[in-house]
DNA sequence: TTCCATATAGAACATAGTGTTCTGAATGCT
DNA sequence: AGCATTCAGAACACTATGTTCTATATGGAA
């Protein structure tokens, strides 16, 4: 006879109902406004509970944010350097197509500021690690390279929110189209040999 | 004899001493942090007076951008119609460039949120209301209009606060040409004839 | 089963911030 | 000199935070 929980359990499952209760509640009412006692009434957990696991209400956000370190890691191990500018847009796109109502929480029109630092700092540092490996040395950039990273990075989290917020009336692979429709142009033009 | 101050006066140098000590407190310690308690011990001021000028701290902060909606207005009275994709970039990095603080305060990574929606939503109706004026209407666009007008304005954001956060190393009109080199390549590319 | 460590619930509390209301003082205009 | 406007500051009710306490439930091991 299987246990139905143990104590492992019991804590991954308390710390899911609160993370659940966060997102649901942010999609309803926005971040800011929502309050932890919103959060442990409708997780059905005691104050103390919360406060044992997280530190407050960024923390928890945050730790629904773990997971995307892994798709990070999986693309700097997997994705040949030739295509992680591309590959990089569908992984997101497909993960936030699967995780819609976490993603929602946290990139959409309520809940930017606190998570987006953290995913730009994230997001910047890969493609400005990809880009100065496979940018041909001799060659001078017609911009800063860090302007250019900027550039990559905004068209992304714009497409992704603007994704968000509307719903996602297209798919994953279709919105990552659009992004390398959108970005090749001044590649070529303007990294030319990446 | 000129009087030094009169009654209206009074009242705008009031709530020039509460935006300013908003935006240095915005700068110094982040948006959130800052208490209505800090403003006004900043800005000399009384509680009542605050919240007989100002709803709140949102409110206040969201006074310090009402300039801005002239700058769009001039733009669409003055700026010819094929120019104007340029010309709201160029003028908008100006604008920034001569309010440094008030725009890092609003922009930079401190305090998105609240005035980003504000200005997004004006910004993306006053790029679609001119592509859509000036794109051919036999062609048909190689991608949706929405979701370049997300691109064009991604981008400029994008610029803009990478900008405020550095500390401004570039010249408005370099930042300005940066703007145009990266989104110029797509346009010609996605919406040829604009 | 019995026992123990761990998780939990919930109440009470101190602290901090918000926004309102009241009183009284200062300021500028006529 | 008198009046209306604008201000400062204290007191207050209210909301939310994060901590501390006590007590209860739960799963795993003897």
């Amino acid at each position: 006879m299987k246990k139905k929980t143990s104590p492992d359990r019991q804590v991954q499952r308390t710390r899911q109902f609160l993370l659940n209760a966060l997102v649901d509640l942010t999609v309803e009412k926005g971040y800011e406004k929502v309050t932890v006692q919103d959060i442990i009434d409708r997780a059905n957990v005691g104050r103390t509970t919360f406060y044992s696991h997280f530190q407050d209400k960024e923390d928890l956000l945050l730790s629904g944010f773990e997971k995307l370190r892994d798709v990070f890691d999986d693309l700097r191990s997997e994705s040949p350097l030739e295509k992680s500018l591309w590959d990089f847009s569908l992984a997101l796109f497909q993960h936030a197509e699967q995780q819609r109502q976490p993603f929602k929480a946290l990139f959409g029109k309520q809940a930017r500021g606190v998570v987006f630092s953290l995913f730009q700092k994230t997001l910047v540092a890969y493609l400005k690690e990809r880009l100065q490996a496979s940018f041909p040395k001799k060659k001078q950039p017609l911009l800063p390279l860090d302007v250019f990273v900027q550039y990559l990075f905004s068209v992304f989290s714009g497409l992704l929110t603007w994704w968000l917020d509307n719903d996602i009336s297209y798919s994953a692979e279709q919105m990552n189209e659009y992004y390398r429709k959108l970005t090749e142009p001044a590649i070529q033009k303007l990294l030319p040999g990446v």
